[in-house]
DNA sequence: CGTTCAGTTTGATGAATGTCAAACTATATG
DNA sequence: CATATAGTTTGACATTCATCAAACTGAACG
């Protein structure tokens, strides 16, 4: 009965720790702006993995490396443009964690801590 | 200009990371539903760490560490009560993180990552 | 005061993390 | 094809992390 809520509680953690690193979170947080920019009307915004390589102050190795990160926790999605790679927000984890701190989170009252294991 | 944003977003990866480990993320969890009994009626709920340690198969030492990363962070604090320590729920950051993932966000649209360094 | 219960502090240790430089791959373009 | 641009992979390194056992502190209680 909480083998559904100790498998969320994962990949929250997961989510939690792909944001835990400040240049990772400005990241995402590019990649969040970029999508409010598309639903102003462009149809393919996204965000530039390029683009993020110049504004932060680490290199490409990292910046890369982060991206995949934060791809692996579900976060976020990155498609090839040609020469370009383009970030996407992943709509459901956001979803996912607004929902989190909403109040209404499953784990509420679910006596979870019992679950130990 | 963007200094209190850069300080927030500092704030908050360390939350992030603060709720990164499986463990402290049901540590949390466990505050927050103790919460909610309180206001259900009796005055100080609160969670013991004691309950923390029996029902997380980790030592207590580990709960002890964990416990005081999650203060450190600002999400809980905790106070002495006779021989038992009891953890609150930090209201203010709790809603700080709710109104990160509500679109409502300072970040949004301010130009974030020239303020590289 | 001696003991017990609740939790902390102090090492120690193996694992994970963030970063970079160097070498690499893939796409576009002259 | 040669070159440039965008990004990845690999290997290395210093730092941080999660955990534990052992020793400690602080409150209650007989």
């Amino acid at each position: 009965m909480c083998e559904v809520t100790v498998a969320k509680l994962k990949r929250m953690a997961k989510a939690f720790k792909a944001l835990s690193n400040p240049n990772r979170l400005q990241i995402y947080l590019e990649i969040i702006d970029q999508r409010s920019k598309r639903v102003e009307g462009q149809l393919e915004a996204g965000c530039g993995i390029a683009e993020c390589i110049a504004k932060l102050n680490i290199g490409a190795p990292t910046v890369s490396h982060h991206v995949k990160e934060l791809v692996n926790a579900d976060l976020i999605s990155v498609e090839r443009n040609g020469k370009f790679m383009t970030c996407f927000l992943n709509e459901s984890m956001y979803n996912e964690l607004r929902e989190f701190f909403d109040g209404k989170t499953l784990f509420k009252g679910s006596g979870l801590l019992s679950t130990s294991r």
